[in-house]
DNA sequence: ATTTTTATTTTGATCAATCAAAGTCTATTG
DNA sequence: CAATAGACTTTGATTGATCAAAATAAAAAT
């Protein structure tokens, strides 16, 4: 029975506990995660915390409660397995499957989400490579290692990619910066904040420190 | 740009002005089938004639506008689409299809539908026999002859079933009252008002006249 | 042609979600 | 330690969708 806006807060708060993890998620990262006035976000906390969905400590920020964390959870899963769903089966592009996804999940029900996770074989993963949580809420941790943390001349496999934006999907895919691919890095340009790399025979080319740090790899 | 809920205004008005039609549809024929008292009815009018999606004669009812009635017929599409797609891709019953597709109607968007219309075959008719519009909005029109009209001793092919609630749709399939099945009409108890029939080589039984007035048929 | 009934409209209120702008902490930083 | 900057909260208002109940118009019945 929570609202979508609801759903969207509780992820949200979610996903920002889970990246940057001190105990308490601060107002200002929802606000801005949300794309609403900090009143509103406050307002909000108030109305989430009298549901029991979490703990609101007034200029401290904001920890879920476990009901809070398990819709969280859910919308995750809903988010994630739809996005596979739009790749896998109706093959729309990697990059504009996040906003499709990001309505739907709102309205689709467990009923038919348990359907769609048999009918795409319960996949791990998404098509960016983030993990899928199970319907009980467990979810994978995924690596800590960005492409900036590898070590030159040594060949990394991509495993996901933060950044959800389509102008940066994109990019990666066409550069071959998607999960499974292994990737080499060639030169790292400390002064440039740059990085230079190969992924697989395609052609080298450059990423900066910032959007390095967008791609997650293991091995 | 129409919020989920002017959406479901257009689309009921559309549907009632398909089935009964006299130019205008009564106010108290969209409050009740839309479930809200005549006063929201009234005043959501209102808004609706200031947007351009239908004109409102103040005790008269209301007349769909073609941009308004374009919006009625793509959620009448994105509705039926829907519904194949759960029954056909995702394997739920058809009795339980309709409330899933009404929330998610809202939130698909033209790319995923005409994906998901090409993933389908380009499907002519829902799961209950109803005409799926095209994307420009042609819809081929309903057989008008219902199981109550037909002869006794025809045997007579389903083209649709008209009531979409669980209960009835549940009771429906297991009589083998499904469109494309073979029915012959053997009895017609006038003074009952019911009359008996059977469906292929299924077992026979009776349905009163306003259940019969559910079944439309052809040939 | 009155009266009664039924259908519709008005009015005033509520609820969720939001914003802008003013006010208040708290944490530097000089 | 006081001044100030930044983060957060409060306040008051708005918007869309709704209801209950009172008012009104039209249709039907007497």
């Amino acid at each position: 029975m929570p609202s979508a806006t609801v759903e969207n807060y509780l992820k949200a708060i979610l996903k920002l506990s889970m990246q940057c993890d001190r105990g308490e998620v601060p107002m200002g990262m929802i606000a801005t995660s949300l794309g609403v006035t900090p009143g509103t976000a406050t307002s909000m906390m108030k109305n989430l915390q009298k549901e029991k969905w979490l703990s609101y400590k007034s200029r401290k920020g904001v920890t879920l409660t476990p009901s809070g964390k398990k819709i969280g959870m859910i919308m995750i899963r809903r988010h994630r397995l739809l996005e596979t769903f739009l790749v896998e089966t109706l093959g729309l592009d990697w990059s504009e499957i996040h906003d499709e996804a990001e309505e739907l999940e709102h309205s689709i029900s467990e009923k038919v989400l348990e359907k769609l996770d048999i009918f795409l074989g319960k996949p791990q993963h998404d098509p960016h490579g983030h993990p899928i949580p199970t319907k009980s809420g467990v979810i994978r941790r995924l690596p800590q290692k960005t492409l900036l943390d590898s070590l030159v001349g040594k060949k990394m496999k991509i495993e996901s990619i933060l950044d959800q934006s389509p102008a940066f999907l994109t990019y990666a895919k066409e550069k071959g910066l998607m999960p499974g691919r292994m990737v080499k890095l060639l030169k790292r340009e400390e002064i440039a904040d740059s990085i230079e790399l190969q992924v697989e025979r395609m052609s080298r080319f450059s990423l900066g420190y910032k959007s390095a740090k967008k791609i997650l790899v293991s091995g």
